[in-house]
DNA sequence: GTCGGCATTTTTGTCGACAAATATTGTTTT
DNA sequence: AAAACAATATTTGTCGACAAAAATGCCGAC
């Protein structure tokens, strides 16, 4: 017998990321229940859940609203992934195994030969393996628990919401190969910085869409 | 009327960190219905949340268990502590308010009599209230409730577990000045640097007192 | 036409109850 | 005596029910 409320709790996650429950909706216990069919009592536990992803805010007494998307959310998001994803790469570079550069050095071949064939296909995908992949082989679970779970959901929120267009995927391919060159090499301080730099030249990506799309 | 759960919480937080759960103990959900004199849905509320701050670890069909202490778990608590303090130190040498640089600057003050009166007295809670009103400056809410509230209490239970005895108060007095003065100098750079050093020099002297006490 | 107060309705917080799954205990067997 | 099994007991996951609080709608007053 499966755990309900532990199934629900991606399928919250799936509606406000896609935008289907938008920002600022009040997320009704019972409604949810009706429309998952579930109990009310699993509705609570999936929306607390959701609280400790940061995709909705509860006030007692008043239930859940899904969150509000500004920049400033964006900038202290991207503050927080610049340190920890930094973090993790100079902790991977002393950690990282055999099997672990292996998958690395074989996605950046792979993305190497999409940027050549010009297929931007699955670009998205390969951005985020690749950073999941990286930051795996810190071998930190709580930094992976953070990057992996807590603070990813929001990131793909922002990403739905600005109809996410990566900026020159060579550019990131050059970037990402810099990085994990650095990681081979042992370089934990070098892959640090590169991957900060990464990072906050993601965020000014993000933020001059966010100025664009949302007036 | 108060909200059970969230008043709950608190009260379980503290039971887990000052040891009165020992680590591996199983957490029944009757049994604490009834030691707290409350309904079983609010102690699987609170035990929710305590699995969020990262205090138990909850087996589906098997319950809660208070988590183990270890040096590994130690030096990835600190790790993410290293990363995000630091970055928050930076963005505090950027947006610190005049009022909080007050704070922060009469806080150390009250620090250097402690010190020279050699009254140790209150050290401990001296150290945390710097790093809190020092993380809080950075005006990051992101970045304060994960050192405020998600981490500090893990931090915390280390901590006791531990008898945690500061090293040189005269030491850390110094750092904390260095770090103030860079970020009041708005060389959220060096700031950073500092904070990182600092951070990484606690969790060596906590990974010590480790090897000693726990064999 | 708009604002304020009152009654109604909905929703949240909390609890107890039930079934399925797990843990435990005692018993039998090798 | 140790191991495997079975019956019991406890615990978890889930749901519906109830009271208190909040949101809503309605009516009258200005």
């Amino acid at each position: 017998m499966a755990v309900l409320s532990e199934d629900l709790t991606p399928r919250l996650v799936e509606a406000v990321v896609n935008g289907e429950l938008t920002p600022g909706t009040k997320l009704s216990e019972p409604e949810l229940a009706r429309r998952f069919e579930v109990g009310r009592g699993s509705v609570r536990e999936a929306l607390l859940r959701l609280e400790g992803l940061g995709l909705v805010e509860r006030l007692p007494r008043q239930g859940a609203r899904v969150v509000s998307l500004t920049p400033e959310g964006l900038t202290e998001l991207f503050a927080v992934r610049e340190a920890l994803e930094g973090m993790a790469c100079r902790l991977a570079a002393m950690a990282i195994t055999p099997a672990e550069a292996d998958a690395l050095t074989r996605l950046l071949a792979q993305h190497q030969q999409f940027v050549d064939s010009q297929e931007e296909y699955q670009r998205q995908q390969g951005e985020e393996d690749f950073h999941y992949l990286l930051f795996k082989a810190s071998h930190n679970r709580m930094l992976v628990s953070l990057l992996g779970d807590e603070l990813y959901q929001l990131l793909r929120m922002y990403r739905h919401r600005l109809s996410y267009r990566h900026s020159d995927p060579r550019q990131a391919l050059l970037e990402h190969r810099q990085i994990l060159d650095a990681v081979l090499q042992g370089d934990g301080e070098l892959a640090e910085l590169l991957m900060r730099r990464h990072v906050a030249r993601s965020r000014r990506h993000l933020l001059v869409q966010f100025q664009e799309e949302m007036q």
